[in-house]
This record gives C-alpha cells, structure tokens and sequence, in this order.
DNA sequence: GCTAAAAGCAACAAAAAGTTGCTTTTAGGG
DNA sequence: CCCTAAAAGCAACTTTTTGTTGCTTTTAGC
C-alpha cells in the first residue's frame, strides 16, 4: 500500500510535475483515499520526499576492468542511462527545484551525492593506486566526467550520446594524464 | 508597473519557490491589485516566463584575450557568478524543474542555449583559427567546461571555487591540446 | 481637458485543500 | 478462529485559495 502510494507519487509527478502536484491527484492515481495520505504524509513535499529517498538508495555496481577509462566509461554511461529515465529525471528535476527551499530535500540531496561520489571514487583511487593517473581528488574526478552529460540532459537539452559520454571521459583522461599540464592538477576540478 | 511586477514575481520565485508561488502573492508584492495579473497574464507560468525572458536576454561581452585559457576563463567566471547570484539560480532552476512540463519554457530554454553556445563559442572558433587547438565542435568546449560547475552549483551542492573553475578549463584544455590523444576528439564532447 | 486603455476595487463564484467523526477492513496475538 | 488495535475508507464539512465580473478610478497621450 504505502509501495503503491509512493509510484502512483513518482508517476504523477513525471505526468504532470511537481507544480501541479497534489495530494488528490496522487490518492486518485493510486486507487487509495485521500485521508490516508493526509495523515500519512500531510504534504506533498513530504510524500514526494519518501518516494524519493526510497527510490535513491538504490546501489550501483562499481565496475572494475583494470583500466580507468573502461571503469569510468561504464559508470557513466550506467548513471546517465539512469538519469534518461522519466521518472529518474523527474526525480533529479525536482530536487534541483526544491533544494533551495525544502531543507529536508537539500539534506537528502546532499548526502546522496556525497556517498555516491564518494563510492564512484573507488574506481579513481585504484587508478591512482596502480599508478594509471597521478593523485588527485576522486570525486572531482567523478564530477568532471558527469557534469557535462548532466548539463546536457538538464540544462542545454541537448541529445546526450554514447560518444558525447565517451568522449568527455577521453577528455578528461587525457587531460590527467597528459605530463605537461601536471601542475594545473594540484587542486582537481 | 510591467518591470515592478516581473521584478516582485523574480523576488517571490527567489523566495518560495516555484511550487508555493501565487500571483496573488506577486501582486500583494508588487503593491498591485491581482485582477491586473489576471488580465494580464493569467497563469503564474505565464508571468514568470515572462520575467525569466526578459532577465535571460541581457548580453554577455565576449572576451578576446588571445589566449584560449584566458578566454575560457573568463567566460567561466563571469557565467558562473551569475548563476551564483539568487536571482539566476532560481531562474535556472526553475527552468529545468518546468521544462519537461511546460512547452513554451522548454523552447525557450532550448533558443536561449543554443544562442548561448555560439556566442561563447566564438572564443574556440578563434583559437581554432590560431592554430592553438585543432578544430572541435565549439559549443562542446563550452559544455565541457561549464558543465562541471554547473553540476556543483546545482546538483552535487559543493562549493564552487575560483581554483574549480580554472582547473576545468585547464583539464579540458589540456586534453583538447595532448598530441597522443587527437583521435577522440573527432566528435568532441 | 478629453478619451480610451489600463489599473483598482469589492464582491463574488468555484474549486481545491484540508479536517473530522465515524465505519469498515485487515493483520497479528491469543 | 476470533478478538482487537491500527490502519484505511468514506462522506460531510470548513477553510483557503483561485479565478471572475461589473463597475469605478487613474493615467497617458492627444
């Protein structure tokens, strides 16, 4: 019940956005009376960030070739498939709206991406340890190989390619391991 | 009266949100009667697409250094401190929360980049000219270096430093520049 | 200073949001 | 199997928000 409750939330919100979220409409969707939901949950705010947090904890398998290019290839290619799901970018969406706003999602958010970056880590510090790349910050890392797919899907809109993927994490490589421009990877974007 | 109505529907999206936003409220905090926004407008969609279009037109000044890095830089800089500002974050945000939802947001978002990623483009075409980097798809390098910051600004929520900025332009420099690694530039990210 | 368009105002209507008291269902413990 | 407490359903209701309308007042341009 409170499963079916929390689709019919997720559902509704890639219909028809958060903005036009209510209650009702969720009750409505899941074939379930409003009065549950108004002593369950109380607001849509708080109903949305259950849903959310159920769906977010869900893990990721963190791949392991032996070469970093391969690794981060994977691992991006898997998140930005996750994020082109409707109902994953629906998820996104909305914490990027909310987090200003709703501190409790702010929270969330947060503490996701920083056990997410953390964990995608891995694949970076390996990298290091067998000597692939010179030291550097994991986590940026990570961020610099999905920011601009992100961008793209979020923000500019435009098509986000298995090439753009690949060819982001070849930029970045190339720039870490590129013996020339060392020193401007002290502090890593 | 357009302009101070526009400018208390920004404060108020600054404020509340997006989701908790009224033109009611708009209007009490513009010190206007709310049968004007009615009128006028009609829905708060339509008044905060308004306000957002006419706030996304301002020109940037194009920087001509004759150094791509400081070119890039610069353009960086001055980009993401607008998005730092209140103002612009919640423009960006509410943007990419509505898009999917509402068209006529989507269409605007979609020409604003678009035109965006030509004109700074236009720093990349130079050097390509030069003869400082081989020829790549412009509005690419410009993805690849605002989209990590983007990503920190709005996603992840870690700060973003100066030495970020310049360190994801100096990464995606490096990589566009590394002899050894030309070939998977064909279709740059 | 006349006039047409725009803004203000107050009083509504309609709809959505939220609440309440009570009944029915359901899952576990005896 | 049945009893019970917690959860869900239901319907009626209040409140708040949203949107509308007819009319008056203000204002800008001629």
């Amino acid at each position: 019940m409170r499963a079916t409750v929390l689709n019919a939330g997720l559902a509704e919100l890639v219909d028809v956005g958060f903005h036009a979220l209510s209650l009702e409409g969720i009750a409505r969707r899941a074939g379930v009376n409003k009065t549950t939901l108004y002593r369950r949950w109380g607001t849509k705010e708080a109903l949305m960030l259950d849903a959310i947090r159920e769906r977010a904890s869900a893990k990721v398998p963190i791949p392991d070739t032996g070469s970093l290019r391969e690794d981060l290839v994977t691992l991006v290619r898997a998140a930005i498939a996750n994020l082109l799901t409707p109902e994953v970018q629906a998820m996104v969406r909305v914490g990027i709206a909310l987090s200003p706003h709703e501190n409790a999602v702010a929270t969330m958010v947060s503490s996701f991406w920083t056990e997410r970056l953390a964990v995608d880590g891995v694949v970076v510090e390996r990298a290091i340890r067998r000597g692939e790349i010179p030291p550097v910050d994991p986590g940026g890392v990570i961020e610099a190989v999905l920011g601009p797919p992100y961008f793209r899907a979020l923000v500019t809109g435009r098509p986000v390619t298995d090439e753009f993927l690949a060819g982001t994490v070849d930029l970045v490589l190339t720039g870490l391991l590129d013996p020339e421009h060392r020193e401007v990877r002290g502090d890593l974007p």
